[in-house]
DNA sequence: TACACAAATGCAACATTGTTGCATAATATT
DNA sequence: AATATTATGCAACAATGTTGCATTTGTGTA
């Protein structure tokens, strides 16, 4: 078992249990964004669905991962890395998702532009989207 | 009635019904991004909740309207402009989300920053998201 | 190690959101 | 005005997300 997840509960403040261990293996694991169904696919062992809910929940909170915004109808979550995991959730991020596998990654070296609004907005986060056809499927 | 309405279903070859009328009117009315549940709510008469799911998907295939990411499960949409809305569907977008009245914009005359993916990546769409405050609720 | 407290889980029930097939109704075409 | 085409509404269903509460599990302490 890789010590840096019962790390990363603790660090947080969290119980450390079967779901959050296995749940945050499954991200430790791939480098990809995961839906709500990838974990409940993939988590072999099953949790119930409302223990995956909160979990997720959770994670977000605790800045553990982060929400992808996507346009259909399926958030996914990826792992937060470096400095967003010690507390800076309000993290600008670039996704990619591929048009063709669905995969997403998160793009953590990649840097958000900078993105000149009108007059009267305040911007406080930035998520920057990309979709087309990654490293596989090209 | 506004002969915008008309006009840009019969140039869309789609028949002119109560609803495509009337859901394409709300578009035009307000200068924001609706959801599936605001077309509901404001529809007045209210149309069966299938017929606006399939009218919302008609409007997207036609490029009437384009569908606008999101981290909190609820896709909504926003009228293309100009030169979207002649049959130019992959266009590149910046939206703005209140984070305190939800409100949604599609800041069209904005420009998409330039994104720098890594080697391997074929960028289709950029989609970029911002949140903060809003000109209402700053 | 055992105990008590705190916290997470699972279950049930429910709410919301989205989809499909088909008969009926409305629109478009001649 | 008659016919062909298309959209609508209904019903039934599937998927997704939420809440309350009893039970189980984990944590800190004696």
């Amino acid at each position: 078992m890789d010590t840096r997840i019962i790390d990363t509960l603790k660090r947080n403040q969290l119980s450390v249990t079967d779901s959050r261990k296995k749940i945050l293996e499954l991200f430790l694991d791939q480098q990809t964004a995961l839906a709500h169904a990838d974990i409940e696919l993939q988590s072999g062992e099953d949790f119930d669905r409302v223990t995956i809910y909160r979990t997720l929940q959770t994670f977000v909170e605790k800045g553990i991962i982060h929400s992808i915004p996507s346009a259909d109808n399926s958030v996914r979550y990826a792992l937060c890395k470096d400095a967003c995991s010690e507390g800076h959730h309000h993290d600008n991020h670039v996704h990619f998702m591929c048009d063709t596998c669905l995969t997403t990654y998160c793009l953590d070296h990649v840097t958000v532009p900078t993105v000149v609004l009108p007059e009267g907005f305040q911007v406080n986060q930035v998520d920057v989207v990309v979709s087309g056809k990654c490293l596989k499927c090209s």
